[in-house]
DNA sequence: CTACTATGAATGAACGTTCATTTATAGATT
DNA sequence: AATCTATAAATGAACGTTCATTCATAGTAG
């Protein structure tokens, strides 16, 4: 027997891979509990409705990806001399990086993201996390603009086409592994933040 | 009684409707064939199976955008003189046009791509529409960077990168239509494009 | 008459959920 | 230490519902 948050996280974690593997339509309890190595009735018992256990498992993979973001954005770590431009580097680390662009997050991801418009719990879920984002690295760039004193540049815009620009890698790398390999995704993520701000990204 | 490819027609864009209004995996044939005005025995007729139908929805969708795209990227429309910029215009138009940004075409569009790691089906029809894109608009890419005589411009990871970015901004007019208007996707969508070709947009 | 289109009640499979039962754990009692 | 008791965790058969699909029947056109 174990605790009641060690079960939840083991019946998500199943989740997370039904859902990876079968897609959400075909995500039912029996397989994710047999995913799990464990009885049928479980998951009602731990989170009482299918639609909840899907809910929290979207909130652990936003929580799980807000988490490191606001690792690197957060801003005592932007305190220092140059770091700005280290933070900008390890910012396109993060988000191109193996934690988070592995299959089975990027599948969840835009599998919830296939039913948001249509499902009014994921759609709030989702868009809070975009929001967040966006703000974090909104306040990021418009320090570096001033830093840079990059005139003509609007950080909101930049954040926004930045932002938009690795969603839509991740995207690619989902549907179409053979075509664009992590590396390459990173060169094209890189490339639009050195003609944003030449002077910190070389 | 109507001819078989009508009734075809009208049962795809009945299947538009629910995906768009009630999701992928809440769409289910009595709800499609009530959205039609027809009986409920009707789509098996015509389509064979459920699979078969979404199949050949989403098939429908992404005709109907190539064949836009084509319209504009096609060679015989790129061979007048200062037409480049012209075609780079329209297709920027294009892609934030009414007609391809419609709530209703983007959730379908993004039901399947959430589904598509899971179904092979989903996956090739994808992949396949966007290499389609991907070659279009490098060619259209290369053409302009041999025009304006861009140095260190790499027109295979500028299309990529627009085309991610394209992506991205249809998921967030999706998802946060509140946050970001299709003007402000196109002015993001645009600075890209005038970063990367400045001689061919103003 | 023949062939095609359309209907919708019927069917059986699959689903989420429930709950009586079993199992495991910890504290109390002897 | 050993035994008992109370509480919570876990099980999986059973239930009612919903779903895609089928098909006997009816309608329509050539």
């Amino acid at each position: 027997m174990r605790s009641r948050s060690e079960r939840r996280l083991q019946l998500i974690d199943a989740t997370i891979r039904c859902i990876a593997q079968h897609g959400l339509s075909a995500t039912t309890m029996q397989l994710v509990t047999r995913e799990a190595g464990l009885s049928l009735g479980i998951a009602n018992l731990h989170f009482q409705s299918k639609e909840n256990l899907l809910a929290e498992t979207l909130r652990h993979v936003t929580r799980e990806y807000n988490d490191g973001l606001l690792a690197i954005l957060t801003p005592e770590n932007s305190t220092c001399d140059g770091c700005l431009a280290d933070t900008l580097e390890r910012l396109l680390d993060f988000q191109l990086s193996h934690g988070v662009t592995q299959r089975q997050k990027m599948a969840v991801w835009f599998a919830y993201y296939g039913e948001a418009s249509a499902r009014p719990i994921y759609q709030k879920i989702c868009s809070s996390s975009d929001r967040l984002s966006m703000q974090k690295v909104e306040e990021l760039f418009a320090a570096i603009v001033n830093e840079g004193e990059y005139k003509d540049r609007d950080p909101q815009q930049l954040a926004t086409g930045y932002l938009a620009l690795i969603d839509g890698l991740w995207l690619s790398l989902l549907v179409a592994p053979r075509v664009l390999t992590k590396a390459r995704g990173k060169d094209v993520a890189r490339a639009y933040l050195q003609q944003a701000f030449p002077k910190h990204l070389n």
